[in-house]
DNA sequence: GCTCTGAATGCTGCATACAAAATAATTGCT
DNA sequence: AGCAATTATTTTGTATGCAGCATTCAGAGC
């Protein structure tokens, strides 16, 4: 029963079939990363029909993901018009980025207080696995494990609440910080600020990674300003 | 490029358009009523069916609005079962409560710098209003009026993506404090608390108003506390 | 030449129809 | 009677069809 589905006829040859159990979660992840990727460009107008026939799923599961990404707010829904990929003004980057910082700095308090030896171990561990790819200059995956540890941090505080809220902006942020390729000199900054944080995390001294948090995403807006002037 | 907006010249700028995205809205708000107020229990599992036949609705756009609010958290999703409205541990709820704490004292630290004494005057005349709500023992007016001003307070800090995450944990929690019924003692405390609060605010005290939402918010809990084991 | 009007087209929003999965009911066997 | 297996029924998941709104474009009127 591999293929016997739906065949939209006379779309683009490379077969962009999804491929999981549940429709739902895969339109999901699909939407979500054609939009990170810039393959839905910001301001675009998403029409069922054609996304649809991409993807090769009817209309109706596919709006149901749209009304989801629409509260994830990675899209926008007009009335009687469908949905647009939402466009991000620089102030509403800076906004988030700011309320991350704020996150960020709680959780690590948190997390400084109440988190376990073998947490921290982890996260360090990953920080390990970071700073690998950051010798060998994989961006890529650099990028895919900064998003983790941060994440991790977070994850750390136990909070689901916390972490939620947290995974909500970082993802509406993606796809900007996709963009934002920094210099050598200010990547390299970045990771002496990781290798910073993890220590105060070892250390357990809140105050000292808050103040880290807090400088770390100045930074990272400075950089994904950059990539917005270009 | 200018859109495609200007065609009238002469009429309204905006076209008082109300519900015509008319179904999804709808759906969306009456669920979401039905959730907090409990018409709709926690943990109950949601019958696409019925629950269509009840709201005069078909399947299609019911499951767009599940999706909706499974996003906003108020709902779970469980494949190939269906939905089921999600019941909220006690640590839930002390996390989420953390959260917001920690939200709201970023945003009226925020406010406190860059709010203008016009839009802090405001949240005054709210505090106001639900001042005559109290002394007219007024609940149910006075429970609406608190979410407005602690909203009102977050939007002073003119950040979009803090309101919206500070409005996505107040929704959640509605439906838990919706059954906290505190006694008269704990609610004169409550009033007394937000009195507090504005005066800070008015003095642009960042530091005093943070406090001062901290103690609220630790009363806020235990308020809720109470309703949960009482 | 320009604006306005109205038909044509495409798309969204909703309902219905159909397929697959899960739950409930029933039968058959020990 | 108890339990397993199987069938029946309910419910979810997906596709398709249809009506109405929006946008476009052609032509009439100025």
């Amino acid at each position: 029963m591999e293929e016997s589905r739906i065949r939209s006829a006379g779309l683009p040859e490379t077969p962009n079939r999804i491929e999981r159990h549940s429709l739902h979660d895969a339109i999901l992840t699909r939407l979500r990363d054609m939009i990170i990727e810039g393959e839905l460009a910001p301001g675009t107008r998403i029409n069922e029909g054609q996304v649809g026939a991409f993807l090769g799923v009817s209309r109706t599961p596919l709006r149901e993901a749209i009304k989801f990404l629409a509260s994830e707010g990675l899209i926008e829904l007009i009335p009687s018009r469908g949905a647009v990929v939402k466009k991000f003004t620089a102030k509403e980057v800076r906004d988030m980025i700011d309320v991350i910082r704020t996150l960020e700095q709680h959780a690590g308090r948190t997390a400084c207080a109440t988190a376990s030896d073998a947490g921290i171990a982890h996260v360090r561990a990953l920080h390990d696995q970071m700073i690998g790819c950051y010798q060998r200059g994989d961006r890529l995956a650099y990028y895919k494990l900064n998003q983790a540890i941060h994440s991790a941090i977070v994850a750390l505080a136990d909070n689901a609440a916390l972490a939620d809220v947290h995974q909500l902006l970082q993802t509406r942020l993606k796809r900007i910080r996709f963009i934002g390729h920094e210099g050598p000199q200010k990547w390299a900054g970045a990771v002496a600020e990781h290798e910073e944080m993890i220590a105060a995390l070892e250390a357990r001294d809140p105050d000292r990674l808050a103040a880290i948090i807090g400088e770390h995403m100045d930074q990272a807006w400075n950089r994904v300003q950059d990539g917005l002037e270009g």
